[in-house]
DNA sequence: CATGAATGAGCGTTCATTCAT
DNA sequence: TATGAATGAACGCTCATTCAT
């Protein structure tokens, strides 16, 4: 007689990310204001929104899950991209460039995260919402960059923190620029990105 | 004898004004999903969500009344500081240092901004955002001091898009960073993107 | 020193008749649903509905003042055609073709009429409809007619209310019919109603 | 194995009915303008007007749900009724007894159906209500029947739509005449109307 | 005679959620 | 695991009317 371990089912686990990626499209298409459960539904093709209420224990867990979703994709596809890198200049330089190349490649995610950050004001934990937790690791990580950069007297004297917010505000930036001018050379983008913090950051030559 | 033109009394605007105010800070503090009509009116002690339909034709209005207004204040502002200026390096230093003023000291209108902007969805618009029209104009003013600094040589070879785009968001995030560090220094963060922005975007020395 | 006589203003008199028309249009254009206060006063040109609470003690008097004001002139109008018939053929003749003028000659008014009718429950009165009460005028005279004329051995031996309900049913369908064709000969509808009526109605030859 | 075809379940079918029955006696009794959501859930004993948006994508559904329903009843009461009958004078006689019939036992619904088409103006549709088309129908299948009589020689010779629109108007005005008279004799009133429109339509004897 | 301001009640509709299988 | 049925609360908005001048 086999044991099975506890845990959700084959099925469920697809149920969920069908929904959750239902809800990624109409946050992006719609906003957040018009993402209901019943519009989720019906993208999703469910018969009810009773099937949501039913996998997500409300519309909170809904939207964080999509979040740590979203996230966890970003953060493999940024880790392999980053590693091997050493120096500082390099891994900025990387850390731009690669994502640039995600946020092009992931623009609805972006577009739901951005809705979710900017509305999703969660009453329980004293109506604050997601964007102060969970921005400041994208800018703790760049920081963390700078710091080194400096350490090792390749970047100039400059406040990490606010030079850090920049960068990753430029990189956030990208799906708003794209719903305005759908063919921007993204190369190109991340090329301007890449030159304009290297000149802004790197050590005075001596 | 005179002819005292038609148009709202004095009443009207002050208590329209005072609608616009509970708006704002509605907006600011609870984002644009949680500001209804009875927010509004509990927050500007109204009788009644009633006064706000009588002096307000609709929702949308009411909102297109808050940007006009912000943006208005906004305009009348950066207008008086960058008076004078000629030359783009001035300019850009002036039109960041004053605008980080303005941000500091009129944080909740910008965030109330931020949530129109990213939620405020116009179906007679085919459901387009105020994002990209508004946004828009803040980005070209600061390409035409990009691209004047070019023209005078001042400025080296950039993309006057890309990096328009990037200083505008650098100072847009500035809500966003306050609200986690309320005890940001201004000065200082305005010293910072000066600098940042200066070393980016200048001509090499020959 | 001249003493005038209590009374309504000129003034008053001619904003009361200036409403009533609005109203009158208002009704028989958008239906007795959606004739509010306000679009009549949009109708009237007036700055505010307080002017039509003025002059009216409220909606009901409004609606019968519209009622006795149609009633008014199509009573003068029949009065003038109906004189000096005698024999019951030439009044029922007379009728319906003077009827089918004034209503070809009225249709807002008749429309506006059927919609008060049929809608304007008043509370007060037990939730009964005007209905009832106004029609039965219209049919009671005509009934006189037929009466008169089955006592002169001129018309058959029918029960007269019917009669008398199927020729005013007759009449009052008009205006319906006008809205579908519009082109309507109105001559020939007269004389067909009053050939039916003739046919229908006539002793039996001996 | 037995495949079920997807469709209304039993349940949902069953308080449809309900709320349509409630819908009609409200329409019955206060008119359209009193007939509100809360007033057919006050009247079917329903907790809340939630149900009625439940189950009806909205007013304008379940009104015209309302009519569908009395037609069809009406439609196949008449069709039973008439078929058989080959002349033309016969068939009007049967129309016109059978409509008094069932207008007789359905005054309710037949006073629904006038206030929705007097009083229910789709916004969509134009402000049209629903009065043009649905009567339109009545009045041509008794115009058929008129032009048969034409064509065999039973009738005389008279405009086969005003005829028509006066048969249809002396029915349709029998609810009316029962709220008055509530004691009205309906068979005879029924032979008055069968005397009153043979003499009108049959043609001279030779 | 006129009017700007204000108001409570009610409208149809939509929301996320719960109940009962 | 899934689903139809039901629900109370809240939404933006419009109603006829009253207040105060």
């Amino acid at each position: 007689m086999q044991v099975t371990p506890e845990g959700p089912t084959f099925t469920a686990t697809a149920r969920r990310a069908q929904i959750v990626a239902a809800t990624i499209d109409t946050l992006a298409e719609l906003g957040y204001g018009q993402t209901t459960f019943a519009r989720i539904a019906e993208r999703a093709g469910l018969s009810s929104t009773r099937l949501i209420s039913y996998h997500f224990a409300g519309k909170a867990e809904l939207m964080s899950t999509v979040v740590s979703e979203i996230y966890g994709t970003m953060g493999r596809f940024m880790g392999e991209r980053m590693a091997g890198r050493a120096d500082a200049r390099s891994l900025l330089r990387v850390y731009i460039t690669a994502l640039v190349e995600f946020i092009a490649g992931h623009q609805p995610q972006m577009q739901a995260l951005m809705s979710i950050f900017l509305n999703h004001h969660d009453p329980d934990d004293g109506g604050r919402s997601y964007d102060a937790g969970d921005d400041r690791d994208a800018i703790g990580h760049v920081e963390a960059i700078l710091r080194q950069g400096q350490a090792d007297g390749e970047f100039r004297d400059f406040d990490t923190f606010v030079m850090a917010a920049t960068i990753q505000r430029s990189l956030d930036g990208l799906p708003f620029l794209l719903q305005t001018r759908p063919g921007l050379d993204l190369d190109r983008y991340a090329r301007e990105l890449v030159t304009t913090f290297d000149l802004a950051t790197r050590a005075p030559a001596r």
